[in-house]
DNA sequence: CGTCTTTTATGAAACGTTTCAAAGGGTGAG
DNA sequence: CTCACCCTTTGAAACGTTTCATAAAAGACG
């Protein structure tokens, strides 16, 4: 800048100013610096600019696992919402890694971003709290928090009921629930939200198969244990607590001669893009992916912009059952 | 950090020191320092930081669609390798949106990140250069580069003629290429493989169907389109320009009633991992997308660590056909 | 033509680090 | 007891901006 201001005979304030505040600077002296900064290839130093300024006009999402469909889409929300506020995004992939995580939560603070929006490994992280209380605001999305943030969030047991009540509705009455591992929050939700869906029902058993990791490799594996069943004690359906898992499970029954949903009725969690293309099409519960990433990055950006009072907000979506040829009603003669 | 020496009564170099060269300082200062920092909560401040120190131990990796799973996979071998070196990974979208684009690389220049990974909207971006010659370091991921850049892409024209030369092979004759837009140099380069194979046989049609973009939708409307035509003209096989547009052409298959792969093969491009959970599983050409990634990320770091000369390289990788049910070779009795 | 006001430009301070030359304090040798 | 040397610690400069009080220039007005 330094140079610029030489090159174009004027001060280094004159400079800032034409960067600044151009409305402040002559016609005919912005012209000069303009060209000078063009001439010069010169670029604006965010460090010294944010150094002395105070804010660093970035957000940050830290993402569980950005392999996964789920996250992409509540990425896209998250980005369309710090665009509108001429905010610049940085996502982090945390790969389910806490180190990781911890990792780019330190380098996150360090960079003085003016929020965080994180789907976190664990759901209660000390850290995360420390983080905001040492004034970084954070929104955790997709899980549960405490009154210490903000939070966005679908009722998964709601999801789980309704998954649930819709196998019991066709017909089902052994169920398997398929996911894990069971210690995650959201997983733990699901599974209370089918048991109650039977126990409301008053008819029906559930069976939990616990996965190592919600991906199609795990549901593979759970079909294959599933197949290996007799088929007089086989679940007759499955609920899987995503749709990897839930077409990692149906490629299995495919491979393995069982018909869906005719052997195994199946249904999913998340409705990516690719439950409708499978095999059979997935009957999947519909997360509202794009709006809750969206409205996370609005309640941080309120959190941040806000000037001091701000309640946390725990907010709740309502998730959807879409139904597909994966399940369908069996008929009462041929039930168990 | 004032605070901090304030507090363990040392003055503000001994701070740093504790932080930047433990073994400069005695154990007991050391010890008091650390406990203030604990006590006070101290985080560095980042800009400051890369302000006086001029480097700011970042990467950025500019994606061209997050919701593409292949780039995901160039992902983490660019998180792995950044990891590697110890350095942060920024991790951009611009979402094929040439403004979004320029407006990260401006903000990344002026973060001062140590160079730049983009899979670029245009091949050929005046702004690259620019870029590179300011001093940031640019690779080009996926897509050729001049000699004004690292590379790392997968030879497409190979690709297209691995496709074409197997549905040749497995007795197809009317050929359909999907995909698009034209003007992206890769979907040229797997057309002008596809061609290459038919020269070479001496024997062949191949009808591209162009899409306005690559995706499931678009593959769905391919699929309605060669549906819609007489039996005995429509193409026996097409070779999709993405695994994307082969699901949404396959599920629009299924869903008119037409058998894959005996009324109609199918090759996809990419080798994702739903390709192979697919209704029928897809027969599809495979690149090293994770070792595209780490490799690109590397050779970013040699030109950013490197001190001064650096020769430019060009790498090309070779893909891979991985044969699945969405193709067989057609009875000798049945063939047209 | 002087004075007052407005517009435009300037220079210095401040942001929070790192670095480096130099000072201070011990220790052991002579 | 003195000197030399090593281990610690210190203080100040520098990094590249923004901001703000102030100076200079330019108009406006009587």
């Amino acid at each position: 800048m330094k140079d610029v201001a030489a090159h174009a005979r004027v001060s280094l304030g004159t400079v800032s100013n034409v960067l600044n505040r151009p409305e402040l600077v002559s016609e005919r002296t912005r012209k000069r610096v303009l060209t000078a900064i063009g001439e010069l290839g010169f670029v604006r130093n965010e460090s010294a600019r944010q150094l002395r300024g105070g804010s660093s006009r970035t957000l940050a999402y830290v993402v569980l696992d950005t392999s996964n469909p789920f996250f992409t889409d509540v990425a896209r929300g998250v980005q369309d919402a710090a665009d509108a506020a001429g905010l610049a995004l940085f996502l982090c992939n945390s790969g389910e890694d806490r180190e990781r995580q911890a990792a780019y939560l330190d380098l996150l603070e360090q960079q003085r971003v003016e929020g965080v929006l994180i789907t976190p490994v664990d759901a209660a992280d000390p850290r995360l709290t420390a983080l905001a209380r040492r004034g970084t605001p954070v929104v955790i999305v997709d899980r549960g928090a405490g009154p210490a943030h903000c939070s966005v969030t679908v009722d998964d047991m709601l999801g789980g009921d309704l998954a649930v009540t819709h196998l019991l509705d066709t017909g089902h009455r052994r169920i398997a629930f398929v996911g894990g591992p069971r210690m995650i929050g959201q997983v733990g939700d699901r599974i209370a939200g089918a048991e109650r869906a039977v126990d409301r029902a008053g008819t029906g058993e559930l069976t939990v198969l616990e996965t190592a990791r919600p991906n199609v490799a795990e549901g593979r594996r759970a079909g294959e244990r599933l197949a290996g069943l007799p088929a007089a004690h086989r679940p007759t359906a499955a609920f899987c607590a995503n749709d990897l898992l839930a077409l990692g499970l149906l490629q299995q029954m495919v491979r393995l001669g069982l018909r869906v949903p005719d052997d195994m009725a199946i249904v999913g969690y998340d409705d990516i893009e690719f439950a409708e293309a499978a095999a059979v099409p997935l009957t999947s519960v519909s997360q509202p992916r794009y709006l809750l990433g969206r409205t996370a990055a609005e309640l941080l950006l309120a959190e941040a912009r806000g000037d001091g009072a701000h309640d946390h907000e725990q907010l709740v979506f309502a998730p959807e059952l879409v139904v597909r040829a994966s399940t369908r009603l069996i008929p009462v003669s041929r039930r168990a």
